[in-house]
DNA sequence: CCTATATATTCAGTATTATTGATTTATGCA
DNA sequence: TGCATAAATCAATAATACTGAATATATAGG
């Protein structure tokens, strides 16, 4: 199938239309009124079909011309951004970026990056994902996304680039009112197991399994995110593990309550990652802006004064 | 903004990313290898970006280069879409054809035709609405659709082609265990007062308005199609007119009951109606189509043997 | 390792196409 | 009726795309 439309013509056709006549579009295309009716003319024969109608002094456009212009209007942006599209990618911007935060992380400085960062690079796509508690490496291993904001631990293997951001500590919490509260701490392991956990799963990945090993006899509640998680141990329906900055409001309205068990758990650290073969500008610029922000004990991730 | 990007070079890099090299995509496209990277290197020049690796025998698209020709490929069927789109216009058939159809009719014999529309001319993109009884006329004349299927009585204005399709018997049916059913026939008005009426109402446009004028004391209930209503009545929610046809089956197995009324309502003519301006090939072969289908008391629209 | 071959580029000449500028035609307006 | 404006026509010219031969380079085969 042959198709007799060229950009240029297109681009005459819109600049007669937004000039209101031959005379004019030629001069904002610095071309001579004769060369747009050629122009024209051209694309009317190559087509077969009138674009405008000539029985009055000012050219018209027929019904055909108005679709011909207005379905190539789309024509002339879409060329236009890909032209922006492709410098921007020659200079080494991606066109698509993929975060993905992990779950525990408060969002918010996040999303002021982004914006920063949409201001600066408004054509890279950014797309957001939220992975729960170690599926962030997953999803950077298996190229699901560019840049990890929260990774735990240590990479699983070589070939990525990664930044400490500093340690959660996680305190283990149950609701004010919660039968826990009236043991003696520190609580043993075993008083622990009467009560349901609530606990953190990409349900989308894997379903809550019951009843065995180490859980034994301990019934869980799968929750998709540390909000939800916050949620439910507030209203007591389990207990659990919860990052101590993001539960501060909590324990100091005493909405949740802070129990010393008898095994305590350790800190972890949690970082930013990327892939060693990621070389865009997107992913450098997220990177180094991370680099300036510390994960505070008290407050999670912010900017240092 | 100016974009260095034209048809031509877009339809060049298609055709060498297809037959795998420049040479093969000159023999496709009429001219001599030379040509060809010619006009590749004028459009990396005037983008001021490599599209092809030559470090190799054979060149190879650089990032930059695929993301051009996958973009590019839909700019290209873009302007072949809107070529053939610009011919058919031209031809008389229509960009859009927006069909109404009336609430009362029985769709079935209408998606058929639609069906066969569509291996016919599939540029053309049909619209379909639902009317409830009456707005049909509306919507034709304020040009919110093209072709009314089903459109009662005769055109409030001059400037609209019509066609009677046929009668519409329309029957006062209850369900089976309705007290009405006990009642002596022919029921009075009065009587029929006293339980509420099933309405086909538009309710994005007019809400069912309570004790006013003839309906004074009487409950309305609200349903947006005739299939709602017959639903309805079926389940004994209240009482009204049906269309006979649509209710054959019903009437047979004794869930609606006919009840004779002291005051008969007549039957309604139903028609297919568009405006006189409609020039489009598209309405003309829905009409002439039309034309040959009856409305039948007993099966609704349908084909003559 | 050398050669033959396929692949693409370069470059001068040529053909094609687009643009100009003068002229003509047509329409709207006073 | 005549003037002004808009667009079309057309011959001349400028710009450009294309050709074909020569050249450069990478790869496959002996």
């Amino acid at each position: 199938m042959y198709s007799p439309i060229t950009i240029d013509a297109l681009r005459t056709l819109d600049a007669i239309d937004r000039r209101r006549s031959f005379a004019a579009a030629a001069e904002e295309l610095y071309r001579v009124p004769s060369a747009i009716s050629y122009t024209i003319s051209k694309l009317e024969e190559d087509l077969g079909v009138e674009l405008f109608d000539r029985s009055r002094r000012k050219a018209e456009l027929t019904a055909v011309g108005r679709l011909i212009l207005e379905q190539g209007r789309q024509i002339l942006v879409a060329t236009e951004e890909l032209t922006a599209l492709a410098k921007q990618t020659d200079e080494g911007w991606e066109t698509e970026l993929r975060i993905c935060i992990d779950s525990l992380v408060n969002c918010e400085p996040v999303y002021d990056l982004i914006e920063q960062f949409q201001k600066l690079q408004p054509r890279t796509e950014l797309r957001l994902t939220e992975e729960v508690l170690g599926g962030s490496w997953d999803a950077l291993n298996s190229e699901q996304c560019d840049l990890v904001i929260g990774a735990e631990g240590d990479p699983p293997s070589q070939g990525f680039g990664f930044h400490l951001l500093g340690q959660v500590e996680f305190v283990f919490a149950v609701s004010a009112s919660h039968p826990l509260t009236d043991m003696q701490q520190p609580i043993l392991l075993q008083a622990i197991q009467d009560y349901p956990t609530v606990v953190v799963t990409d349900s989308s990945r894997y379903l809550p399994v019951r009843s065995t090993g180490l859980l034994d006899g301990r019934s869980r509640i799968a929750v998709s995110s540390i909000e939800h998680k916050i949620a439910a141990q507030i209203r007591g329906l389990g207990v659990g593990y919860l990052p101590k900055f993001r539960i501060k409001k909590e324990l100091e309205e005493g909405t949740l309550k802070q129990l010393m068990l008898a095994e305590t758990r350790s800190p972890r650290s949690i970082s930013i990652a990327w892939r060693n073969t990621s070389k865009g500008k997107g992913v450098q610029w997220f990177v180094s802006q991370l680099r300036q922000m510390v994960f505070d004990q008290d407050s999670g991730l912010q900017q240092p004064k």
